[in-house]
DNA sequence: GCGCTTTGGGTTATCGATTACTCACTTGAT
DNA sequence: ATCAAGTGAGTAATCGATAACCCAAAGCGC
């Protein structure tokens, strides 16, 4: 059996509200005395609080929801639910993951969330995109998490992916760099948005379409071999140009890999005749290729605590969409 | 404000207890006729139980606590969350994972884990290793998950290392490999506990330990460049030799990855001149390796799986050391 | 000395679901 | 016709923490 409010209060000779003020209440009345007797006799017993009693009262549990919609698991889902767990920490919540695999949809597993009543409940995806939620759970969503809801009936928390290709870019302008090749991953929400910083960037800077290049990669199974010969006969073909390029920026760290592999073949050296430059900061890529990798770093841990800050605020601010800027990371690749 | 089964009880002009019975116990005694209405207007009015409501009766939430030692976002994290998800699930519960990081301490995790009152507590590792538990939470955790508690006073699941690399080089050998190299990682429980199952092979295939070879690779920054030169000369050391191995079993499958790269510069053609097998099974690597890794995949799901049925047995079985299987994935390097 | 405020703490109702107990009304057997 | 068994459903207590409300004693100004 575990204790109980009550058994303090018998051990201590006072009632259970006195007890209740003592250990939780910070400003109730009463004699430091008292209030440490209690605290000492609670410690004593091993009392742990019994949130579930709690939450009869305030009609809530303690919880950040969090429905992701894929395995809790990917090496991106770390930031956000880190960023959530130490913004939700911040105020005694602690999060709740539940995943959207198989055959459950967003209602029931909506549903079973609300089961535990939660405070707040948010919706994260693995990766950029919109997500079309049920009308019936605009309301009840708080704040979407590296998405965007179809009909932004919802605030959602996003990376800012045009401002990283424009900061990228404009890094590699910087370093002396002309002629950029993009090797995009076509078809993701994320490459399409950064495609288009990258093109603002070279506008800025005065350069016309000519002498920049947007070249696609698979956007599927990058892990097949078609993908990797796609990459490889792209940078092939760059590096026979004419005007070949003095930098190469990636649509992730992992079209960057085979970018890497396919210079070290052309005898291309990293980053004196090629500058590689990229976005994600996978960091298990990032750090391990040689050169090291330069690029952007997603703004998970950004996302989960600034939506814990939403989630948690006295009144919920007006719906929005917040852009989150990337971080850029230098190492020694360009 | 949300719906009770007094709201629903009112209109339907019954008393609560009747929708209780109604929704939830199956055998209670009423008319089908009654029940049917009931739950049409549950449904009507949006009705979601109340678990905490539940729980002050039970004396628990549907739960399964879950401590994990490092973020829950490792890609090992996937099964072990993911198996015991799924087992939760069948017995209508849910896993609730908390983090051990930073200057979080065990005991401070777990109580704030019990104030939810979980069903069960597992503790679960992000590798195989030993784990100190303070002797008064030996009774709280039920279940230790790729560990194992320091004395053995709680029942452990973890990978059956030693089996799996008896295992793989049986395989190695039917294969018709006869001299074969062993690149370990020191240090490491898995490590030492596989290069047992290895000897154990080849002692049982009658070869002497001449014909076979252990070489350790760094245990800590597999990342940096004196790993990578360490398994590379390693590897050209291998290859000089008058009896060149025709097999190098790999420590996991990050060391396969540099092999993989070491036997390239050698020349040397996986797997016509030399196999090439490992553990873990880390798809991201293996799968993506030219030609793919044949490699012995750790048992995460079933260990969470079977941490689920244990947690949630009737009665509490006796203590004791599970060893859970590899499951060999054959691909095209042996 | 009287009434008024402050301090310390008790009483009791409440949140929502469950359950032991009770009760009224049917049936069916004798 | 009467009693026993069975059926359908209500009553009220309970779980643990909290909060509104109440009360007694002490301190204070006049």
């Amino acid at each position: 059996m575990t204790i109980s409010l009550n058994d303090i209060a018998e051990r201590a000779g006072v009632s259970v509200k006195t007890v209740s003020g003592a250990l939780h209440g910070g400003s109730a009345r009463m004699s430091d005395d008292t209030r440490l007797r209690i605290k000492e006799i609670a410690e004593e017993l091993g009392y742990v609080t019994n949130f579930a009693a709690r939450s009869m009262r305030q009609g809530w549990m303690p919880l950040i929801g969090v429905i992701a919609d894929e395995l809790v698991t990917s090496p991106f889902a770390t930031g956000i639910i880190g960023g959530l767990d130490s913004g939700a920490r911040a105020s005694d919540m602690a999060v709740f993951a539940m995943t959207l695999s198989g055959r459950r949809n967003v209602a029931s597993v909506l549903e079973e969330m609300h089961r535990f009543r939660p405070r707040a409940v948010a919706y994260a995806a693995m990766y950029h995109k919109r997500v079309e939620l049920p009308a019936e759970f605009a309301e009840t969503v708080g704040v979407m998490i590296n998405c965007r809801e179809a009909n932004d009936r919802v605030t959602s928390l996003v990376p800012d992916e045009t401002g990283a290709a424009l900061e990228m870019t404009n890094y590699l302008l910087n370093a002396g760099r002309r002629n950029i090749a993009y090797i995009n991953l076509p078809g993701l929400l994320a490459s399409e948005l950064r495609e288009i910083g990258f093109r603002q960037a070279l506008d800025q800077a005065g350069f016309n379409g000519t002498e920049a290049t947007v070249l696609p990669a698979v956007n599927r199974a990058i892990y097949s071999d078609r993908a990797q010969s796609l990459v490889h006969s792209h940078v092939q073909r760059l590096m026979r140009f004419p005007q070949r390029p003095d930098a190469i920026l990636c649509g992730n760290d992992r079209v960057a890999m085979e970018v890497y592999a396919a210079l070290r073949r052309c005898g291309a050296a990293i980053p004196d005749d090629v500058a590689v430059a990229s976005f994600d900061n996978q960091v298990e890529i990032a750090s391990r290729l040689d050169p090291p990798l330069t690029t952007m770093a997603l703004p998970h841990r950004a996302m989960g605590r600034k939506a814990a800050q939403i989630l948690l605020a006295e009144d919920r601010p007006p719906v929005e969409v917040k852009k989150l800027p990337f971080r850029l990371v230098e190492r020694s690749s360009v």
